[in-house]
DNA sequence: CATTAGTTTCAATAATTATTGAAATTTTAG
DNA sequence: CTAAAATTTCAATAATTATTGAAACTAATG
């Protein structure tokens, strides 16, 4: 019923080992390093993107003390990384009857990990810009530059709203829509390109970003 | 004709100083500033935020010295900085007659700087892992506890996959295009959902990615 | 072809970020 | 309420990453 459970050490039984070590297969081990070596480059730090990784990968819910043994971990660390993945949804706490420790699994859904990466990404990587870009605009441009400058600030606010718009209507989609969406791209591409055929406009239209010198 | 030019330092007139310290306005400033702490988030350095921020607003190309002069930073790091810009696509190399200084301009378009970051991003955040997961996809599966492993790793992979491909689609559509498509977002999603009815599937479909316990 | 203005490199150092592990805290069970 | 088990915190330290600036290099000029 409870195969991790490891019981309080009894010395006089040499086969009852303290903790059974969690070792991973190579394969989940190179799944797990590669997660924490990208880590870096996803904005997370190694610790987090290999308990994700571990986790991800198991068929049932791990303990803190699995996780730490597994990665060769220290407690706290471990702690700290359930923590940091916890408040982005990227763990659940699951519980074993008649053991007190906390257990965790990841969300079994894909496209929720998805969801959950881009928003947060969103909230830490576009918002707080396009906040400050709104509040440079409202700033009054003094001399020529600043007004130059103003413009820039503006198209850039622009693209980035029309972008978080539509990442806004996406978001509703449930899976099954998304992907037929994505399934759908080069149909809507297609059909796009139709439409432009039949209001007669050439390859000639460009967009106003275009203004502005050679 | 040629505004920024400063000439070489002739040490008999004193109103000729060395170099003109370039100054950014307060605004600019405000602007450069963020850039600056938002690169970290979005895997940049502050240098490079910062120097990418700066040339972002300015109304003209500027030359290295301007850069490390209005920023306060090295000579050193402003080079190191524009290679990698330039590595990115991110500069472009400009050269005023009668100067044999090398002056830097952003891209005007600001959609050609969103390809620029997504396709540099997918480069380093996602084509390595798809690599990855491929390899270990074709790697045999000895245990249970493996083959469970390879069923989510195939998971994570057709998923991935399927918003590569997409986003390779969409990237073949020119500014114009992908406007519209933004545009047409909430409308895309009702055709969607009237396609839906008309086949008569309802909101109890769910997705294959349901399965497993609850 | 020597001089000079400009650029790049890279080893040293500074700044930042991650990790540990002992101590404090919380939780559960008796 | 107390003891035992588990978890969390956080100051110290390790590891990593960014930045500087002097020296090497490059290219244009007279």
């Amino acid at each position: 019923m409870n195969p991790g459970m490891d019981m309080s050490p009894t010395p006089d039984s040499p086969a009852a080992a303290p903790s059974p070590p969690f070792r991973l297969s190579p394969l989940a081990q190179a799944f797990v390093l590669h997660f924490g070596e990208m880590g870096s480059r996803w904005g997370i730090n190694r610790t987090v993107g290999q308990i994700y990784a571990m986790l991800f990968l198991a068929d049932a819910p791990r303990h803190a003390e699995d996780i730490a043994d597994a990665l060769t971990l220290s407690r706290g660390s471990v702690s700290m990384g359930l923590k940091e993945l916890a408040s982005w949804n990227l763990v659940q706490l699951r519980h074993v009857p008649g053991d007190r420790r906390d257990y965790y699994e990841t969300p079994r859904d894909v496209w929720s990990i998805f969801r959950t990466l881009v928003e947060e990404r969103k909230k830490r990587e576009i918002d707080p810009t396009l906040t400050t870009l709104r509040t440079l605009l409202m700033e009054p441009a003094t001399d020529a530059s600043d007004r130059f400058a103003q413009e820039r600030i503006a198209a850039m606010h622009e693209q980035i709203e029309l972008l978080t718009d539509w990442y806004a209507e996406m978001r509703r989609l449930d899976s099954e829509r998304l992907l037929q969406l994505l399934r759908l791209g080069e149909r809507v591409v297609k059909a796009l390109e139709f439409k432009d055929r039949m209001l007669g406009r050439g390859k000639a239209v460009t967009t106003e970003a275009d203004h502005g010198r050679t």
